[in-house]
DNA sequence: CTAATTTCTTGATTTTTGTCAAGAGCGAAA
DNA sequence: TTTCGCTCTTGACAAAAATCAAGAAATTAG
């Protein structure tokens, strides 16, 4: 059994790889596609494990954004505040990548706040880190141009549901692909993230379950 | 006065370029940050000048997006028909980028149709072409990414516009931008992209103007 | 230029969603 | 356990936006 967790090298060396990070590789594999089993890897091997609070921030707006960060469990809301209110913008479960895009790759003051929900695994990398993916894997490149061009058509979508769709529309949509949220987060979280109040959010739902 | 339409290089070459493809080249400068002006030189040869009549389709949902095509002059109007109607996501101007985006990088049926809303002047680079600049300019791959960012940043500000504001605000930050737009182009199409009715257009737009 | 078509505006009305306020439910912490 | 704080629900009402319908204005086609 100890090898699945310390899985041992042609001349058994112990690789410095929890088990557990054997999911973050498949999530890897899963979004960037087929990379070389070494790769992967050496890729997994430049995250670091952290657990981060309930309540706790993983960034805060205005602060720049310097680390990409995979949730292992738990949730994340990524959220700005307007003068009235806060404003989800969405919820990070299990397998999503989180970070404030533009503050990471240009450097500028993020917009977004990240806050734990609840008490959250996750694996993260530094920008510095980030880069050397790139060399040690010329592949790459090419793979995280069609991930962020599948995360672009994600938010096209998004867009189209508010130009098309009522709040009642939005909440059967969003419920159909994420069931399991509900029980898990407040919800008024996820009323302001499908764009509606949490009083409209709660009529629908007991609408929904009549 | 020839020069300015046929520059001339060192050794008196007339660079095969017309003038007005100069406009082309500024806008790659601005939206992609520097490139070697012979480079640029060599992406713009990639693009091929077409026009298309008011009326026609640059593309239509379920066909293949093989090109990406700028505005020179014109507009395009990208929209999706729903059962009921059709929802206008983006009306592209001058110097816009206009794709499916989607289906340009993984050949897929295109969601949206891409419809001129007066005659339209464009230059048009075919996938085929557009792999080659990544050739040609090794850079490019980056500056690539970086533009693909921008994207990104701002389809997450317009969800946020539809999180956060009403329809009147939309209304008026979308105007603070886009005040030419408002007597060129039919606005039934503009309170679709603003996600609004034209009844609730008009109304906001007479109220706007007292 | 005129007729036909499309687009835009306006009013009346309905529907949807937001606001405000009160109370119920529930979990965390003393 | 009991209290405190937070979240959710519910009702009454207000505001925002959609719908329907008619007509005006603008554009296009003949």
């Amino acid at each position: 059994m100890l090898n699945e967790v310390f899985p041992l090298t042609d001349d058994n060396r112990i690789i410095p790889n929890p088990q557990n990070m054997t999911e973050l590789e498949q999530y890897i594999q899963s979004y960037f596609g087929v990379v070389d089993t070494e790769d992967l890897k050496t890729i997994v091997s430049l995250f670091t494990s952290t657990t981060i609070k309930k309540g706790e921030y993983l960034l805060k707006t205005g602060k720049r954004c310097d680390k990409l960060s995979f949730v292992q469990s738990g949730f994340l809301r990524i959220f700005a505040a307007t003068e009235e209110k806060e404003v989800t913008q969405w919820i990070s479960t299990k397998g999503y990548f989180t970070i404030d895009l533009s503050s990471f790759v240009f450097d500028t003051p993020s917009r977004w706040s990240i806050q734990a929900l609840v008490d959250t695994e996750l694996y993260s990398i530094t920008k510095e880190d980030y880069k050397k993916i790139g060399d040690v894997v010329p592949k790459w490149r090419e793979l995280e141009k069609l991930f962020l061009v599948r995360c672009f058509t994600i938010l096209e979508d998004r867009i189209f549901s508010h130009l098309s769709m009522t709040a009642e529309e939005r909440y059967n949509l969003f419920f159909a692909y994420n069931r399991e949220l509900l029980n898990q987060v407040p919800l008024q979280y996820i009323a302001s993230m499908l764009g509606m109040t949490p009083e409209t959010f709660s009529r629908i739902r007991k609408k929904q379950l009549a």
